[in-house]
DNA sequence: TCAACTACGTAAACACCGTTCACTGACTCG
DNA sequence: CGAGTCAGTGAACGGTGTTTACGTAGTTGA
C-alpha cells in the first residue's frame, strides 16, 4: 500500500515533530525563543541534524509561517462548516471574529505571519508572485468575499467614481482574482457584478479588519479600550452595510 | 554655568552615543542586529559596560522605542510648521502622510514601535497607565485632531446613536483627553462640539490609517499594489470627508 | 591636600546561539 | 552481498546576553 519506505517514512514523522515542537516554542515564548537547539532538545536530537530538513532557522520560521497560515484558514474553515451556506452575511461576521480571536488567541503567530517584514521573514507564498493570495488563509477570505459578491446585487454609490485613476490597473487584477473565485464555486459572474468600486470598498474593508485586530494584539489604540469586541463587531455591521447588508442578530 | 560635574557630563554623552549607534543598527539591519556588543563595538567600550545604563537589552529596546517616538513626533511637527494654521484638513493630510512615509521610509523603527506585542517590549510610554496616549507621537495625532474638532462643527451624522452602548465610557475618556488637548491649545471646547460619535470616528480613522500604513510596511495587501500613495490619500479623503471636510488639492 | 567614596569601564567566565564539517551507522537498492 | 544514500552525531568557530570581581578615574568632604 504505502509506497513510502521506511527511511521516507521517518523523515515525514520527524519534520512533522519538529514543526510541532517549533510551533510550541513560539506560542510559548515568542519568535527568539524559536532556536534550532531548543527545537532540537524538545525533538529528541541535535541542532546539526535540523539542517537536513531546512537550510538555515530562516527557512524553518518560513515553513513556520506557511503552516501557521494553512492551520489558520483551516480553523475558519471549520468555523463557517457551521453556517448556514446562504448566510453570507454570517459567514463574513464569522470569518472575521474567526481572525480576530485566533490573533488574540496566539499573537505570536499573528505577529510573525502578519507583521513582518519581508525581509526578515518574506511572504507567506511567494511563489506567487509577490502577492498573498497564494496562501491558504487569502483562499478563505477570497472565498468568502466571492460568496458575498455573488450572492448580493451591490448598491449603486460603489460605483467606480471614487476610485482613484491609478488603482484602476491593480484593481482590474484583483477584480478578476475575486472573479475567478467566484466562479470556481459554480457560480458564473461577470465583470458587472463587481465593479471597481466594489473591489475597493472590499479592499478598503480588509484594511479596516486588519487595522483592528493588529491595534488590539499590539495594543495601540489611542486609548485603553476596556472591551473591543463590540468596536469589532460595530466595525463589521458598518463594513457589511455599506455593502447593502442591513444588521445581524449576534451570534 | 553648568552644574553638571565632568562625569555626569560625559555619561550623558556616552548614552546618547549609544542610542545613536543603537538606532543605526535598527534601521541598517534590523532589530535583532541591535545587539550589545555590536553597540559596544561601535561606541568604543565593551559589552558589560552597557549594564551601567541600561538594565537589560530588552530595556535598551524599550528606550530605543521611546527615542523612535520622539523622532517621529518631532518630525510630524517639523512637517506641520510649514502649513497654515488655520488650514486644519492640510494639517491632517501631512499628519497621516508623514506618518506613512516615515513608516515606509524606516520598517525596522515602524515594527518596533507600533508592531511589537506589549511582554516582548512594552509600552512606549508606559508610565500612562497602559495607554499610549502620554507618548510623544501620540501626543502629535491627538493635537491635530483636537484642532481638527476646534476648527469645525462636525456634521450631524456623526452622531452618537451608532456608537455600541459598551464603549460609551472609553470613548468618554477619550473624548476628556481629546478636549483637555483643545483647550490646552487655547480653544475652550466642551463635550456639545466633541459627541461620542465623533470621537468613535476618530478611532475609526486611526484604525484605517494605522491598518493602510501596516499593510504597506508588511506587504499583506490582497494583491500587489503598484503604486499605493493614491489608496492612501483617497482614504484620507474619504476619512475628512465623513467629518464634514471637502476634497482637497494634493499638496 | 588627602583620604574615602562613587561609579564607569574592563577582562574573564558561563551558558547559550546559528552554522559548518568530518564522520558514523542504518537504511536502500541493484 | 556490496555500493551508495542520508539522517544524525560530536567537535569546533565565532557570535550572543549576562554576571562577577576588579581596577581606576572622578568626586566629595574634612
Amino acid at each position: 500500500m504505502t509506497e513510502a519506505t521506511r527511511r521516507e517514512r521517518l523523515r515525514v514523522e520527524t519534520e512533522r515533530d519538529i514543526r510541532r515542537q517549533a510551533r510550541a516554542l513560539l506560542v510559548e515564548h515568542g519568535r527568539d525563543a524559536v532556536t534550532l537547539r531548543a527545537i532540537a532538545r524538545e525533538v529528541g536530537i541535535t541542532a546539526p541534524a535540523l539542517y537536513r530538513y531546512y537550510d538555515s532557522r530562516e527557512d524553518l520560521l518560513r515553513r513556520l509561517a506557511e503552516d501557521i497560515c494553512t492551520d489558520l484558514a483551516a480553523e475558519l474553515d471549520a468555523d463557517l462548516s457551521g453556517i448556514d451556506e446562504d448566510d453570507v452575511s454570517a459567514q463574513v461576521y464569522a470569518v472575521c471574529r474567526g481572525f480576530r480571536r485566533w490573533a488574540l488567541a496566539h499573537p505570536q503567530e499573528f505577529t510573525l505571519v502578519f507583521a513582518s517584514t519581508e525581509d526578515t521573514l518574506g511572504s507567506c507564498a511567494p511563489d506567487e508572485d509577490r502577492s498573498q493570495a497564494g496562501d491558504q488563509f487569502g483562499r478563505v477570505f477570497l472565498e468568502v468575499a466571492g460568496r458575498l459578491i455573488a450572492s448580493h446585487p451591490l448598491p449603486d454609490d460603489l460605483g467606480d467614481d471614487d476610485v482613484p485613476a491609478e488603482l484602476h490597473a491593480d484593481l482590474a487584477a484583483f477584480q478578476q482574482i475575486l472573479l475567478a473565485t467566484v466562479n470556481d464555486r459554480g457560480v458564473a459572474v461577470d465583470e458587472t457584478v463587481l465593479p471597481l468600486g466594489a473591489v475597493y470598498h472590499i479592499t478598503q474593508s480588509w484594511v479596516r479588519i486588519y487595522g483592528h485586530v493588529a491595534l488590539e494584539v499590539f495594543g495601540r489604540f489611542p486609548f485603553a479600550v476596556s472591551n473591543p469586541e463590540p468596536m469589532f463587531d460595530s466595525m463589521l455591521a458598518q463594513i457589511l452595510g455599506e455593502m447593502g447588508f442591513g444588521h445581524l442578530p449576534q451570534p
